[in-house]
DNA sequence: GCTTGCCTTGACGTCGGTGGGAAGGTCTAG
DNA sequence: CTAGACCTTCCCACCGACGTCAAGGCAAGC
């Protein structure tokens, strides 16, 4: 399977098949003229890559996923080292809509607060 | 008020103070020197902006409120414009946190399925 | 041989809010 | 006179996951 195929087939491009290459994502043999070979394997790891940088995971926090799957597991997720990203990306996630829902509830009461000044001052005003 | 003075009165950088500028947020007359000369009411100005910044805004966002204050309202938000930003923003976070619940919800399921899996096939083997 | 369409590496642009530093002018105190 | 503490403009670096050329090699059909 050549670069172009296995990006066609995963639904992403050349040009992100060769970034994951760079960062030890992703492997492939060389054929004579130069051109990279995919095993057919690969496909399931590139999915997995998208499906995990679509959720909001960086490409390190990929690496024990795609690890995972290279060990002959059929799914990335149920090795140890998956497991504790897994856990703090949860916590990660926890903690941003924390901060989201104090941000929300603040500009809410903003809102309300500019509402009602608006309401008082401008009745009899140009506003 | 020079550049620094009005840093440290903000608790910022004259870096940021000059970005602030270049952006159409800050305003500043110039002395005989060249040097940026700040009127008083610029404090509040760049107290707006800085809390803001804090809670997510972007710069283009942050320039009905600007405009607020300097049309002489005693807070940024009183304006139709800044309620219309607030509308938005809010609308923006809330669906920001409707996507972080999601996968949430979605990482605990893999996790608990993985540690399912973990359990029924790794307690006779080397895993 | 020529075109078309793959592939290669390499390098720069993106977005936003700065941080850092260069190279230089200015003001004040000792 | 000089040190140092301001100020000025300008430009590079950063983060992340690529997009987008550029310049060129290779394969296949006509």
């Amino acid at each position: 399977m050549l670069i172009g195929e296995l990006a066609e087939a995963a639904g992403t491009s050349t040009r992100a098949l060769r970034y994951y290459e760079t960062h030890g994502l992703l492997r492939a043999g060389r054929s004579a003229n130069g051109y990279r070979v995919y095993d057919d394997a690969e496909l399931r790891v590139v999915r997995e890559i998208r499906a995990l940088l679509g959720i909001g995971f960086g490409i390190d926090d990929i690496k024990p996923f795609v690890a995972c799957l290279r060990a002959g597991h059929p799914s990335g997720d149920v090795c140890p080292d998956s497991v504790a990203v897994l856990r703090r990306k949860i916590a990660e996630v926890d903690a941003g809509i924390d901060r989201m829902v104090e941000v929300r509830d603040r500009l809410r009461s903003q809102l309300t607060i500019a509402i009602e000044s608006r309401e008082t001052s401008c009745s009899s005003k140009t506003c």
